[in-house]
DNA sequence: CTTGCTTACGAGACTCGTAATAATT
DNA sequence: AATTATTACGAGTCTCGTAAGCAAG
């Protein structure tokens, strides 16, 4: 076999990660040079001043520029950019895996979900976890169903937890959990208090309390009655469960929220039925972004919210 | 949405590039640092410091030594290798994408083969390749079928072109073009000279001059044999088609060949009788690591050897 | 006694922050 | 006037190669 006859020196030879991290965040800062130094510590003229060196050393515009504005990334400095992005991301897994060698207690863990998990799925596992791992910090970033993929893909955070109905929608990897059920809340007094079993039609018979339609509930919602050629009748919608109980208890109307967001509602005025079967199957999922290193403590956590999962490992 | 609230400065700040390569250049030269050295034109001290100041930065020791002597790496040391290869892929990606944005005309091209398609399926493509693109460095590694495809997983060749019969084998990106004939080739006088149709069970009625089976010609003949509890007969066994046509002419026995390798045989007092349906279908294929950057001219390449194939873009 | 990793040291290069400059809103 | 990118310059740091050390086969 012919080999090493050719092998070349070094990639690239004044190329640095820190040239990389910085042209990552002006993307993230949206084009502002001086923000991304602010964040990253650093002067506003050695930011610009190792983007010109980059540009130099690869001979080519990284950035479109006007004057003393920053207009957007050229064709080549997307590409370089997304190139930039998983290297930094392998930079991290570096980082992590020699955390992880050294058994350091210290370390963070940004989870981003939504109003729901937030305030209970997660609240029992980042309890314990916080107090089994007092030197990880912890970060919950609370957004939209939306916007929870884009996060996690930028790596802006570690893992998300959300309510998933199919798989293969985004760049990332689900790890599904388990069943997310269902509840129709109903006043005490209302009609539907006693009944056995209700149909959607039945449902649609009065006015609702409706989830915001940006959530995994809300869309669920509108698509169930959508795909029956129900119309209802929405007095309100709202975006977290709390808010639903709370008007539902007003007598505003009956809703539908997930049955985790109902501990001991019974006692306190509500009726609650089970109606998971009018709708299609949802899980609790972990997400995250394919390749990363899973430290071990971020592996314990999402054990406890996704029990019995099994975690790809990396290498 | 709550977010930017701790955003990291920097990955990491004091590791390199430079330490990277060299923390791969180390794996590639089997764990001789002065090798490695040597191929990177630096001296020994400075390699030698450069991982002690990784190890240092990580925390972690990488390498497991003795005195004067580099083991092997640790068990960290394997994860942050593996990584490290992934980084400096997309170190190597971002070089590449500056070199086509800049529409240079200069650049490299490794690809690793067997023997015959270096002989019979590239030489038309690379003669003209060479031809369009004068400023390219092209580069032939030869080796056996079973070594392929390491060479192009560890960076060391840009593609392969090698007979594929499945795929889905290894982590490669395959792409198939067409496919593989094999005919068998009996000198003119032989019994089989003037047969119309030909089974497995005539051929090995007689003396085969057989394919190394370390080759994936000599592999489909023994698992094609072996299939149908055939007992053949080997009288000699090569590595190459050229050798082996040599000796049926010489009358040592027949062979079966893929048809590439046979021009205009049949004047040269060979008989050449097609028999690519008595084998599992074979194609030639090209296949590059998943993620790599391919280049204008890479691209043209592939297309050379595999026409009308989509070669799957980067971003 | 050669091979091969490690340590020591000094010249040279490079990075980075401050200050000044220029252009835009 | 305030914001923002770029240029200039000097102090401090770091890198790298040569030379010496030392252990092993």
């Amino acid at each position: 076999m012919i080999a090493n006859c050719y092998v070349e020196s070094f990639i690239l030879n004044r190329m640095t990660l820190k040239q990389l991290s910085i042209l990552r965040e002006i993307a993230r800062q949206r084009l502002v040079m001086s923000s991304a130094a602010a964040v990253l510590y650093t002067s506003q003229p050695g930011i610009s001043r190792q983007i010109h060196l980059l540009e130099e050393e690869l001979g080519v515009v990284l950035l479109r520029r006007r004057r003393n504005r920053v207009l957007g990334f050229t064709d080549v400095g997307k590409s370089v950019l997304g190139s930039a992005q998983r290297l930094l991301f392998e930079a991290e897994n570096i980082k992590l895996m020699a955390q992880d060698a050294r058994e350091e207690q210290v370390g963070k863990l940004s989870v981003v979900t939504t109003h729901l998990h937030a305030r209970y799925t997660l609240a029992q596992p980042i309890a314990e976890f916080a107090q089994r791992h007092p030197g990880i910090q912890l970060h919950l970033l609370q957004t939209d169903a939306g916007s929870i993929a884009k996060l996690v893909e930028s790596g802006e955070a570690d893992i998300a937890v959300s309510t998933e109905r199919e798989r293969g929608s985004s760049s990332l990897l689900v790890l599904p959990g388990p069943p997310l059920r269902r509840s129709l809340i109903v006043p005490r007094a209302h009609p539907l208090a006693h009944a056995r079993r209700v149909t959607l039609k039945d449902i649609a018979r009065y006015p609702l309390v409706g989830y915001n339609p940006a959530s995994r509930s809300g869309e669920l919602m509108a698509d169930a009655l959508r795909a029956h050629g129900i119309d209802a009748q929405f007095v309100l919608s709202a975006s977290d469960a709390d808010v639903i109980k709370t008007y539902v208890l007003q007598g505003l109307g009956i809703a539908i929220v997930p049955s985790i967001a109902l501990e001991a509602e019974t006692a306190k005025g509500l009726r609650v039925i089970d109606v998971t079967h009018l709708f299609p199957k949802s899980v609790i999922a972990v997400s995250l972004r394919p390749g990363v290193y899973v430290r071990a403590f971020v592996r314990e956590f999402i054990e406890m919210v996704v029990p019995g999962v099994k975690v790809p490992v990396l290498e």
